[in-house]
DNA sequence: AATCGCGCCTGACGGC
DNA sequence: TGCCGTCAGGCGCGAT
């Protein structure tokens, strides 16, 4: 599942490939992601050269002079550098041919993916315009989200994932970030002491960072540019870990459903 | 304004 | 073996 660490490993593997280069040709075999493909994608993007490679929260820009297209890997998504003549497979959804001899390739089993085209300001996407500050930005401290989580009753783990409070923040970096803040994830988000959020503010950056540094978590779909898993499934110290020991104390780790999705914690380092 | 639940979609998995 | 139901989940959206 592609979260911030999985899309910024993908942002920094094609980069290379793709910024500077002219796009020559656009091929979609899929239409129907999330949103369907803009009929006229390939119009409005061969012959432009790709000036840019960013992300904002989980989604990718490629930006051109006559505008930006804007690329969500959604549950499934992965973005391949491959050999321009190389066969695509089930599930290759379109390629985006570059003016060297590599194709930037979106596979998207599930298809909760996007593939989107702005003209202008991206920011100002009705997608993007509402997020909050990114995660690894210094605005984004305790002392925001502290403030941010007054008044709000909602579960903290549910409020840290709501993207209009903070970017980027999914299912298994929640789990993580709130275990290594010994907070209970069922906890309401304004009954959270500022102590508290100074501590999940520190692990949010910490996990994030350092799951970067492993290239992301691979479970089952996300790959590299290069097709490479990423290797911070090992450092996973809960999610996906029901009833193993938990590494603190030893106690099982438990699993709930919050908001229909699982969240793992240990019930003893967690009580807070 | 905040919160809740739905639905998009495929593949894996368990039960029979 | 094979079929079928269930689950996984990011996240925008409509309803409350």
């Amino acid at each position: 599942m592609p979260e911030l660490p999985e899309v910024e490993t993908t942002r920094r593997g094609i980069e290379p490939h793709v910024k500077g280069k002219r796009v020559t040709d656009v091929i979609v075999r899929q239409r129907q992601l999330r949103w369907p493909i803009p009929k006229n994608l390939k119009r409005l993007l061969v012959g432009q050269v790709v000036s840019s490679v960013e992300r904002r929260a989980k989604y990718l820009l490629l930006t051109t002079k006559a505008g930006t297209a804007i690329v969500h890997l959604g549950m499934s998504g992965s973005l391949r550098v491959v050999n321009k003549k190389s066969m695509p497979e089930l599930h290759d959804h379109v390629d985006i041919v570059l003016s060297s001899a590599k194709a930037l390739r979106l596979r998207d089993p599930r298809r909760f993916g996007a593939l989107l085209w702005v003209k202008g300001d991206p920011m100002q996407h009705a997608l993007l315009k509402g997020i909050g500050p990114e995660p690894l930005d210094d605005v984004f401290d305790a002392e925001y989200l502290y403030r941010k989580s007054r008044g709000r009753r909602v579960s903290v783990k549910q409020f840290i994932m709501n993207s209009h409070i903070v970017a980027g923040v999914g299912n298994i970096y929640a789990s993580e970030a709130l275990f290594l803040a010994g907070i209970n994830p069922v906890r309401q988000a304004g009954r959270v002491s500022r102590a508290r959020y100074v501590k999940l503010v520190g692990a949010i950056k910490h996990v994030l960072t350092k799951a970067i540094k492993f290239g992301g978590t691979t479970l089952r779909d996300f790959t590299h540019e290069d097709g490479k898993p990423g290797y911070f499934a090992n450092e996973l110290n809960v999610y996906g870990r029901q009833a193993e020991p938990c590494p603190q104390c030893g106690t099982a780790i438990k699993l709930r459903v919050q908001g229909q999705r699982a969240t793992y914690y240990c019930a003893l380092c967690q009580a807070g």
